[in-house]
DNA sequence: CCGCTTTATATCGCATACGATCTTATCGCA
DNA sequence: TGCGATAAGATCGTATGCGATATAAAGCGG
């Protein structure tokens, strides 16, 4: 696969473009974009994209952590929201996260399987399951707590909080705008 | 296959557990969380939880726009970032979007695929592969231009910005800060 | 009480993320 | 010059996200 790969590479450079790409390279930037007009916006100055890399960063940051108590990061996010109240439906739960239960059911079940929680159907409602922490589930939350990334955020105490409220409104705006335009 | 998932969970729910957990729903608020002590945070209160969830968001407020250029999220970022220039390589592009070969390959892949870039490899250094869009991928970028989210996330232009600075000094801080704990 | 609708969850397929590993190309240096 | 080390991409396996759909239970109108 590797080798047909760079075969059609190589194809490619012997193609009519490879003038055209050698170029581009040499002066992209005097040249090559087709408008450097006022409008146009970079990357960087992308509030969305800054939001995708941040998220990025923070689960590379947890990783190392994670790692020692074998969970991933939205392994993690549910065993916290379990914390806060136990016997929540996958609905419930789904609240929480910001998840549905096509992405939450495989989640749940894992960790299920790995003995940090129970699902259980509610003998009152048979639709919907109870999630519950085990023991073990509640001293991997105790074991996480030492996983303290706010010094690593370089922020301090105001301007973390600030932040984070910040960013709440942000979400809540946009998935509230989001709703709205879907009528 | 759901039958079984569903006969399996029936078997738990008859299992000596089933009362504990109609307990655990009747009145879990007053009782059945393990320590509501001081130190207790909750999922809205951690930043990398808003920052997850906003970044969903984001995802989903983007979809409608997305969906008409036939792009995913992170399609349409790797257009933005080549848009500023032209004939970088597959690390060069990975460093703007914070991501490496093994995501970025099949990405780049299926936007090749679609006719909105070029993949050739370097003849001056045939391990480097150089990216170039196409005259649709630069109409792509035209298109995508009225996708402005400004209004959704409800803030002013100046905390707008604000806020973006902020995360993205936040993001840099984690990764250094990573990168620093791994020596 | 029967059938139709709605609700709660699960399944499936596709597209990211990402660690580990592989292949190929280039480099360093004896 | 040749060969081990390094670099750049690509591949593979696993785990999310998520739209579309399936399944089973509950609700409900006649």
């Amino acid at each position: 696969m590797f080798v047909s790969e760079r075969t059609i590479s190589m194809k490619l450079n012997d193609g009519p473009r490879t003038g055209s790409r050698d170029n581009s390279r040499d002066n992209s930037k005097a040249s090559q974009k087709p408008k450097p007009a006022a409008g146009e916006r970079r990357l960087g100055d992308f509030l969305c994209f800054a939001i995708y890399s941040a998220n990025l960063a923070f689960g590379r940051a947890y990783k190392k952590g994670l790692d020692e108590l074998g969970l991933t990061y939205p392994q993690w996010i549910a065993i916290v929201a379990l914390w806060e109240q136990d016997g929540q439906t996958v609905s419930e739960l789904g609240e929480k996260m910001f998840l549905e239960s096509n992405t939450l059911t495989p989640i749940l079940k894992k960790l299920e399987q790995m003995g940090y929680l129970r699902r259980q159907r509610d003998p009152a409602d048979e639709r919907q399951v109870r999630i519950s922490l085990t023991e073990a589930g509640r001293r991997l939350r105790e074991k996480g707590m030492h996983m303290n990334l706010v010094a690593s955020t370089g922020l301090k105490p105001d301007e973390f909080a600030r932040l984070q409220e910040n960013v709440v409104k942000l979400r809540d705006n946009l998935i509230e705008a989001t709703a709205e335009k879907a009528e």
